[in-house]
Order: C-alpha cells, then structure tokens, then sequence
DNA sequence: CTAGGGTTAG
C-alpha cells in the first residue's frame, strides 16, 4: 500500500493530520480538537491522530468516544488506543482492548508487554511474551527486558538477556540502563566497556548516570568523549549542570548546541529558575520560537516554589491554552501558601479533572490540618491512586490522628514503599516508637524490601528510645542492604549511636562519611553535648566552620548546651552572639533557654534576667524554671516570685512548680506564703503528672510508668530494684547481681 | 533503550 495522491482535497486531510498530531504533541489539545471538527472529509488516519492527541494530553476518555464512535479502525488505531491507555496507566482497560483486538502484529504484543510492566504485574507480562509466537522479535524481548529492568528485577533481566537468541544495541542498552538508573556506576562503566558497539543512547545513559549520582566530573569526560553527540545528550548534560548550580556552564551548553528543540529550550529555562535567575529565564521564555505547555509550566512552578504567587498566576493567566500540569502547579503554588479559598476555586474552573489534581487539593487541606475537608474530597475521587490513599495517611499523622492514619492503610488495597514509610514516619512524629519498629517488622512481611529511608526512621525510633540493641541489629541490616552509604542512614546511625550513649562509636561512624552535611555535625555535636562532653562539642564545632559547612539552627542548639553542660559561659555567650552577628541567624526560644540555664548556673541571675526582658520572643516554661532554679538556689526571693509568676502561668497544672517554690519560701521561713501557694495549687486543680520511663533489654522495651499498673510485670520491677539498691551499698557479690537481672530476660 | 513541567514519605 503506498499513498496515493487523489487530488487537493486529499493533499488537504494528509496535511490537517499531520497538524492534529502536531499540535496534540504541543499540549495545544483545544486547537487539534477545532482542527479536527473543522475537516469535512476524515479518513482513518484522522480519527488516529486526533485519538492519539487526545491520548497524549491525558483526555483518555474522549480518545476512546472517538474511537468507539470512528466509522472503521484499523491496526494502528487499535495501537494507539492501547498505547494511549499505556501513558495513562489504564491497564485493565489497555489489557481489555488487546484481547477483543481482530489482529494483532508485534508492535501490539510489545506494548501490552511494556503495559503490564509498567504497572509491575511481570508475571503477567511474562506470560504473554511465552504465548507469542515463535515469530517472536527483539522488540519483544527488548520490552521484557527493559519490563525486568524498570521492576528492579534485574537477576530475571539478566538471565533473560543471556537467553536471546538476536540482541542488538536496544538490548545492550537496555541493561546498561539497570546500571546507570540504580546508581551503580561501577558496574555500569564495566558494562559499557564490556559492550562490543555502542551508540549515542549508550552515551548518555553513562553520562546521566553519572549526573545522578553527582559526579559531575566523570559526566563531563563521557560527554566530551561522545562521538556524535544528540540534543538527548546535551540537554543531558546542561541539566547536570543546572542541578549543581553551575549556571554559567549549562548556558555555554545551551549556546554552543548545533541543534535546539522545545525540550532544550525548556531546560535551560528550568536551569535558571532552578537558580533563581528569574530575568534570565524571562527573557529566554520570551526569546524560544515556540512555547509549549512545559514552557509555562517550568515558569509557573519555579515561582511557586520560591513563594512567588502573584508572579505565577500572572503566567498562568496569560497561558493561551492553559493545561491541567500548569493549572495543577498555581494550585500547588496556593496550597503551599495556605489559600486554599484560591486554590478551590481554580481547582472548579478545571473542565477534566485528572489524579494529580485531586491529590494536590487533598494534600492542601492535609497540610492546613482540615482533615475533615480533605477526607470529604477523597471520598469523592471516582480514581484513587497510591499518592491519594498516602497523603490521606501523612494528613492524619500530622494532626496526630494516628488510628485515622492506621484506618485508611488498612483500607488500602496495595501499598507502596512510601506508604510504609509515611506510616512509619507518623508513628514516630508521634511518639509512637515501639509501633514505629513494629511496623517495619511488618512491612517485611507484607514482602516490601525497606529502602534508606525506612532505614533512617528505624533508627529514629531507636534513638528516641536509646533502644542501642536494636538499632546495632538495623546497622547489620543496612550493612547488608548497601544503604551504609547513604547520607539520611549515615546521619540517622550517628543519631542512634549518640543517643543510646555511645558517641564514641558515633564520631567513629561520622569519620567514614565522605560529604558530611550539616545534619551530620549537628547529630554528632549534639550528641557530644548529650553525653556531657562539652569541650568535644565545641572543638567539633570549629573543626565543622574550619571545614566550611555553615552552621544552622540545631548546630546552635547543640553546642550552646554543650557550653551550657561544660560551663563554658563566655564561649556560650559568644557564639550566641554570632548568630545574629555572624550567621544571621534568628536564636529561637531554645538557644534563649540554653543561655539563660547557662547564666543561671554560673550564677549571674541577673545577666539571666535582663536577657529574658530583651528578648523579642516569648519565653517558655524551660527558661522561667531555670530562672526559677536558679533564684532558689541563690536565694533571690523576688527573681524567683516573678519567674514563678510566669511559669504557673504557662503550666497552671504542673505540681513541680508549686513545690519548688513552697520550697523557696520555706526556706526564708515565709510560711503564709508557703500556705498561700498550697491554696493556690489546689484552686489550679494541679496534679501530678505521672512519671514515665522506659529501658531496652535483649530486645524488649519495658515501659514504666510510675501511675500505672499496665506494665504487667511492676511488681517484680520494684522487688528487684528493692534487692538492688540493697546491693549497690554493698557491693562484691556479682553473681547474684546477674541473676537478679534475669528476672526480666 | 536516552533529555524538559504538575501530587505523597525522609
């Protein structure tokens, strides 16, 4: 079959389809559409095009009106189709289609194959690549390959691979990219060597992968030694630079580039928003030949990322064809801003709305902790996806519902590794440790492999429970899992360490890591600072500046209590100081506290006192009780009625309060007054907060609480602790220390 | 098989 030219008005349909197809690939839908309706003669071709522009701007469900509608379908209407539902991740319906196919060529059994991976259902994927034919072709195995790849399955690729009868580049390719996408350029780069022809897309999957793991430099020398070099690969490699803040670079790029597409275009533009070159990336916006969707959408959300909202509504509102991702990032840009007024009402104004959308206005109301409202939508959604049924999770957690959390994971029909995560991370933003580490329990055997980051809220829950025997158990699994590299694990382990005592094995840890960031030192300084070595934190300190890393806020927090632990007055006050001076830093109430419990200890009460009066913010209770402390043991009876004063405001229940300064009183011998504060504790209904404890051993925890009857076993806790304070003051006899201990094994 | 934009965990 070859085209015929049958005359001008066939000439006419050929060109009207070719700008269908254009434009849907532009993101212009509303245009194709009008295209479309005006041509009075379509033929095949036409109802194609204009389903796969439907298709490729997510309008899935007019693709298949005119595709159930069209007078008659041929092969490649029924592929687009499929391909269609595939960008849509529909695969029940694409899987439907493929079985009520007439025909089916090998393009068909390819992207069903790819279809079915894609949504990781590899055992169903595997089973049609066994029912195709022996006629069989590269492509298909090529799509299974690719399918093990991309499901991290890459034992199954590579057996696969081996087993080809005809590989070409495609399939070389395809495992080099299990290498390059995973961060494992070691293997990777041997891989490359290893491969007998290599073309361009071998190139930059090298250099890509070397962007991802941020080594800039070895991206460079591939780049550089790339024979003939595609716009895949410059783009490539201006993105690597944009990501690292080399702006100047990625602009040589950009100029010295024989060949600029709109994708190009878009991530120069990307690369000066990304850097908070707005002008620049005005002016090239302006400059491009022809703006896509993208276009607006990068300029969009770069202002809505920096908080610049007025800016981003005046791009969306010059958008001529304005698309759900732009539409989707002013909302996200409203939401992030707590306007969720706005945000509502552009999230009504649009015509189809798809998940992404749904997810963003959920997550707003999460976020402004109207759960209520959030729940009201999601229950709304016609099409949840994971991102839904997660950010419900992650809004719950943080209004600190945690059995509406748990009762919306269990809902869930599947989950993902996030929604472990998020799971595990409200149990910890809620103190719930012990069903923190539970969960990770569980999740193993739901079968989901924890990744760095549920490594890193483990070890978070067992810092906060100084729980050191399990997290020694984390440290061999994630020896074990290849995360010890890993920069959130590296910090999280330091934490736990630090923590449960062992600073020492801390700073050994620390020492290992290649770029320690700020939460690094912070972790290891604040656990120098816990662990009572004050001087050690505040060498660390200057060892950190020394090594140019910018102290923040906790760092702050860390080495003014380590001054405050070790005495150090003037070092405190100093560097107390710099923030402002120095950091331009804001002290929060905490460094307040840090200070003034310095002051206080070295006895210049009112040092103390006049930098409570000067501060900008509210003081706390920590910093009253300090005060409070301090006038007793000083004996400043009118300091200490005022920090009194202030602090029974704050904590008009805490018996603490009243006692230490009845104390006070009593010991200057006022006992009207000592009276006085007895009537008014009781006017206050104060009442003693019972006092809650917990150890770690042969990985249990036992929780006591000093009110409470629940720990089954207080009974045998207090006998024990009876028979070892007896010991303790007659020291000698070991071996019935250690059968004592037994008692909780 | 490779490049650019909108939503969820750390």
């Amino acid at each position: 079959m070859r085209i015929r030219l049958i005359g001008e008005k066939g000439r006419q349909v050929f060109s009207q389809n070719l700008k269908i197809t254009r434009l849907g690939k532009l993101g212009r839908i509303e245009e194709a559409i009008h295209v479309f309706s005006q041509l009075t003669l379509k033929n095949v071709v036409s109802y194609n095009s204009m389903i796969s522009a439907y298709c490729k701007n997510g309008r899935i469900s007019d693709a298949r009106r005119l595709f159930d509608e069209m007078p008659q379908r041929n092969l490649v209407s029924w592929n687009s189709m499929i391909a269609g539902y595939l960008h849509n991740d529909k695969v029940l319906e694409a899987s439907e289609l493929f079985d009520k196919m007439p025909k089916r060529d090998l393009f068909s059994w390819a992207l069903m194959i790819t279809c079915y991976t894609r949504n990781g259902e590899l055992e169903k994927a595997r089973k049609l690549f066994d029912l195709l034919p022996d006629k069989r072709d590269t492509v298909c195995w090529n799509a299974m390959i690719a399918g093990y790849v991309k499901n991290m399955c890459f034992d199954d690729a590579k057996k696969l691979f081996g087993e080809m009868p005809v590989k070409n580049l495609v399939s070389w390719n395809s495992m080099l990219a299990g290498y390059t996408k995973n961060a494992e350029m070691h293997l990777g780069l041997q891989f490359f060597e290893e491969m007998e022809k290599r073309d361009v897309v071998s190139w930059n999957l090298m250099v890509d992968g070397f962007v991802e793991v941020g080594d800039l430099d070895s991206a460079w020398q591939f780049f550089k030694q790339i024979p003939n070099p595609n716009v895949f690969s410059w783009v490539t490699m201006l993105c690597g630079f944009a990501r690292n803040g080399k702006i100047v670079e990625a602009r040589r790029l950009f100029d010295q580039m024989p060949h600029r597409n709109a994708v190009s275009w878009n991530a120069m533009i990307a690369a000066y928003v990304q850097n908070h070159h707005y002008d620049e990336a005005n002016r090239l916006f302006m400059d491009m030949p022809e703006r896509d969707s993208v276009s607006w959408t990068t300029m969009i959300s770069g202002y809505v990322r920096v908080g610049k909202i007025g800016e981003a509504r005046g791009y969306l509102n010059r958008m001529p064809f304005k698309n759900i991702a732009a539409q989707t990032a002013m909302i996200s840009g409203y939401v992030q801003n707590k306007r969720m007024d706005e945000a509502s009402q552009l999230f009504s104004q649009i015509g189809i709305r798809d998940v992404v959308c749904w997810n963003t206005m959920i997550a707003g109301y999460a976020q402004c902790g109207r759960m209520d409202d959030a729940l009201r939508l999601f229950r709304q959604m016609v099409y949840k996806d994971l991102v839904s049924w997660n950010t419900m999770i992650v809004g719950y957690a943080q209004v600190g519902q945690m059995d509406e959390a748990l009762k919306i994971f269990e809902e869930m029909g599947e989950r993902n590794i996030i929604s472990w995560n998020s799971l595990i991370t409200g149990f910890l933003q809620n103190g719930l440790y012990l069903d923190a580490l539970k969960s990770f329990v569980l999740m193993q055997k739901e079968g989901k492999k924890p990744d760095q980051s549920t490594f890193a809220c483990g070890l978070s829950a067992c810092a906060n429970l100084a729980a050191l025997q399990v997290g020694k158990q984390f440290h061999h699994l994630i020896a074990k899992s290849g995360y010890v590299n890993d920069l959130f694990v590296s910090n999280a382990l330091i934490t736990m360490y630090a923590k449960s005592g062992r600073v020492f094995d801390a700073e050994l840890l620390f020492k290992d890591i290649n770029h320690a960031d700020v939460v690094s030192w912070n972790s290891l300084i604040g656990g120098f600072a816990l662990n009572g070595y004050g001087q050690e934190a505040v060498k660390l300190f200057e060892e950190m500046l020394i090594n140019g890393v910018v102290p923040d806020l906790v760092t702050f927090v860390g080495v003014l209590s380590a001054c405050c632990h070790a005495g150090l007055v003037d070092c405190g006050l100093e560097l107390f100081k710099s923030m402002n001076e120095v950091y331009s830093v804001e002290p929060l109430v905490e460094h307040y506290a840090c200070i003034v419990d310095l002051l206080c200890r070295a006895g210049r009460l009112e040092e103390a006192f006049n930098m409570v009066r000067g501060m900008k913010i509210r003081a706390n209770a920590g910093i009253w009780g300090a005060l409070l402390g301090a006038s007793r043991v000083h004996q400043n009876l009118e300091l200490g009625r005022h920090a009194a004063e202030k602090l029974l405001e704050l904590e008009p229940h805490k018996t603490s309060n009243y006692v230490l300064l009845s104390h006070m009183h009593a010991e200057v011998g006022s006992w009207e007054e000592v009276e006085s504060v007895r009537v008014s504790m009781k006017k206050s209904r104060a009442e003693k907060q019972p006092g809650c404890s917990w150890i770690e051993l042969k990985n249990q925890i036992h929780v006591f609480l000093s009110d409470n009857q629940l720990q089954p076993r207080t009974t045998e806790v207090c006998n024990t602790l009876t028979a070892l304070t007896a010991h303790m003051r007659n020291p000698g006899d070991l071996s019935e220390f250690k059968s004592l201990l037994k008692v909780f094994y």
